[in-house]
DNA sequence: TTGAAAGCGCTAACAG
DNA sequence: CTGTTAGCGCTTTCAA
C-alpha cells in the first residue's frame, strides 16, 4: 500500500498552502477562481481521500450517530432501522447498528464504545439496567433518544408507542366480538411494553364489567420458545377461544405450537398478535395484528437526535421532547 | 455541557505524564503497581472518556468496519448481519451498516463516506456498478470483501453460494418428481445471482434431455412487485404446475397473488423459492424452500476481512480467497 | 485572498 | 519505570 497522500501533499502539488486546500475542500467561498481550479487539478490528478478521523478530531464532531437494538432479528426493527439510515443519509450522517440481544453487559459495551468514538448521538431500545451510565453518557454532552421502551428517571427524547391503550381496545374489540376465554401470551409485566400491553389487557376486562381469569394469561419473555411454551400452558389450562400475543417473536412460536397440533385458525380459535410483519397476510386466514407505526418511530427518533445535534449545546439542556405514536388494530380473518 | 477531561488533566490529577496515562490504559506492562493506582483513581474520579477519535488517528486504526448490503428490508440480511455483528463484536470492532437500495448512487456515497471515515475493512453486497471506485479503495489499502454478488474482474475476496448448482439440482428434483410445466420466476439475468440460477435451470433442462419452454420463464428484478407481474404473466400464458421463484421478495409477490387468484399450493400448483426466512413453516402447506447459509456467509465474509485486518499490510498483496458455500434444497409440503 | 501556526487528544520513540 | 516530545491530518484564528 502505498504513503497516503494527505493535504499537505496537495497543497505543494498546487503551489499553495494547507489552509487553502482546507477551504476548497470545505467550499469556502473566499478562494480565487482560479486558485480553486488548481487545487482540484491536484485533487483530482490524485485521487485524494480526505481524513474524516483528523477532520473530527479538529471539529469535535464524528458525523456519526449510534443505533442499539435489543434485537437485530426481529422484523420489527428492520422498518425503525431503514426510517434511522434515511434519517441519517439526508443529514449525511453514517450510523453504527449495534445489538444488545437485550443483554445488559452488551448494552454497556456498546454504550461505552459510541462515547468514546464520539458519536453524535444514540438511538436506543434500552434493556432498562445502565441507567447511570446512561446518565453519565447524557451529561457528556451526546444526547440519546430512547424508543420503544422507556425509563422513566431517565431525562431525555423518547419515542414510544400507546402500548397501553392499544391493548385495551384490541381486548375490548374481542370481548364486544363475543369471546370470553381470551388466552393472552404476555411478555414480563415488571416493566415496560410487555407491563403496559398487560395493563391495557387488564383494563378493557374491567371496564366491560367481565372477571379476568388469571389461568388464562401466561407470562413469556418476548422470545420464540416462551411462546411455544406459553401456548402449551394455556393449552393445558383449559385452552382458549382466541389467542391474543403480546409481540411478533412470541406469535410466531404461538403459531407452531397450533400448527403442530392441528388446531386452526378460526376454525378452532382466534388469534390476534402484536406487531404486523409482512407475512400476517400470506398466512391462511390473514392474521388480524397490532400494528405499530415501525417506519416511523425511526424516523422520529432521528429527527430528534438530529434536532439536538443540529441546534448544538444550547440545545442539550432543552426539556426532553416525548413522543407517543399510534399504534392501530387492523382487523383480517383470523378474529 | 462541561469541558471534556482529557488524558493531560488526568496526568495532572495523578501527578504523572501524559505518556503514564496512556500506558495505564492500554494496559502497558510497565508501569509501577503504586502509579498504576494514582491514575487509576484520577479515572474513576472524573468518570474519564478515552476520545477513540484522537486514538484513531494516531494509531491510523479505526476499529471499524463498513457493511453494504444493497436492501436492508430482506429477512435475508438479517442473520447475515447478525453474523457481521457477532464477530467483529468479538474483535473489538463497530460496525457501519448502509444499504444501497441497489441503488449505485448510495452506494457510491457510502463506498466514499466509509474510506474517508477510514474504516479498516468493507463487507460489500455490489449492486455491480463503481468497480473502478471499488479498485481506488482497493489500492488505497482498504480490505473489501464481497458477498452474495460478486464482480469476476475484481481482485479480492468474496462468499458466494453455488447458485447454479443448487438452482440446476432443485430442478431436477422437480423435473424428476414429474413436474414438467415449471414456471420459473428469474432475476435479472444479464449477471450475479440471477443469472447463475437461470442458468442452472436451463442446465436441469438440457441434462434431462427435456425441451425448455420459454414462456414459462418470467423475468422479474427481485422485488414484490416484479414477483406479482410475473406471476400473473405466466398465469395468463397457459399456468405452470409448480412456480419457482428466484428470491423471498418475489415470492411474497407470488404468493399474494396466487392467494388472491385462490389458486391453492399444492392442490393447483406446487412451489418452490429460493432463500428460506422463519415464515415458511408458518404457511400451510410448509414451503419448500432453497435455503442459503446465511448466518455463515456473514461470519465468514467478516472472518476474512478480520483475516486481513489483524495481518497488517503485508497481507494486502496476497490472493484473493473465494469461499463458496452450499445452498440447499429443503423439502417441505408445497413440492 | 492567502499563509503561518496553533492546536484537537492521543501514542510511541527516545532518553533518562 | 517514567517523562519529553514529535507528530497523526485537519481546521481555524490571526496577520499579512
Amino acid at each position: 500500500m502505498s504513503k497516503k497522500i494527505n493535504i499537505f501533499d496537495i497543497a505543494t502539488r498546487a503551489g499553495v498552502s494547507i489552509a487553502t486546500v482546507s477551504r476548497v475542500i470545505n467550499d469556502s467561498p473566499l478562494v480565487k477562481e482560479e486558485t480553486r481550479q488548481k487545487v482540484l487539478f491536484a485533487l483530482k490528478e490524485t485521487n485524494y481521500t480526505p481524513n474524516a478521523i483528523a477532520k473530527n478530531l479538529r471539529i469535535e464532531r464524528s458525523h456519526t450517530i449510534g443505533f442499539i437494538s435489543t434485537g437485530i432479528l426481529m422484523c420489527f426493527y428492520n422498518l425503525i432501522s431503514k426510517g434511522i439510515e434515511d434519517i441519517a443519509r439526508s443529514n449525511k450522517y453514517n450510523v453504527f447498528f449495534c445489538n444488545s440481544d437485550d443483554d445488559p453487559v452488551k448494552e454497556k459495551q456498546y454504550l461505552t464504545a459510541l462515547s468514546e468514538k464520539r458519536v453524535d448521538g444514540i438511538i436506543l431500545s434500552p434493556t432498562g439496567k445502565n441507567v447511570k451510565l446512561i446518565e453519565d453518557i447524557l451529561s457528556f454532552g451526546i444526547p440519546i433518544c430512547l424508543f420503544d421502551r422507556s425509563i422513566d428517571e431517565l431525562h431525555c427524547d423518547r419515542v414510544t408507542v400507546n402500548n397501553r391503550d392499544a391493548s385495551c381496545k384490541a381486548v375490548r374489540y374481542m370481548l364486544d366480538k363475543g369471546y370470553r376465554r381470551i388466552g393472552f401470551i404476555s411478555g414480563p409485566v415488571s416493566r415496560g411494553t410487555g407491563k403496559e400491553r398487560y395493563d391495557g389487557f387488564v383494563q378493557a376486562f374491567r371496564d366491560a364489567g367481565i372477571p379476568m381469569t388469571e389461568e388464562l394469561v401466561a407470562y413469556g419473555n418476548f422470545t420464540l420458545e416462551s411462546g411455544v411454551k406459553c401456548t402449551e400452558k394455556l393449552l393445558s389450562a383449559g385452552g382458549f377461544d382466541v389467542l391474543y400475543v403480546a409481540n411478533e417473536r412470541m406469535a410466531v412460536g404461538a403459531l407452531q405450537c397450533l400448527s403442530d397440533r392441528d388446531i386452526r385458525i378460526p376454525r378452532d380459535t382466534g388469534f390476534l398478535m402484536w406487531d404486523d410483519p409482512y407475512w400476517t397476510t400470506l398466512l391462511k386466514p390473514k392474521l388480524s395484528a397490532i400494528s405499530q407505526p415501525v417506519y416511523t418511530i425511526g424516523t422520529t427518533a432521528a429527527d430528534l437526535i438530529f434536532k439536538r445535534i443540529l441546534k448544538g449545546d444550547s440545545y442539550i439542556d432543552k426539556d426532553p421532547i416525548r413522543v407517543t405514536l399510534d399504534a392501530k388494530l387492523i382487523i383480517r380473518e383470523s378474529l
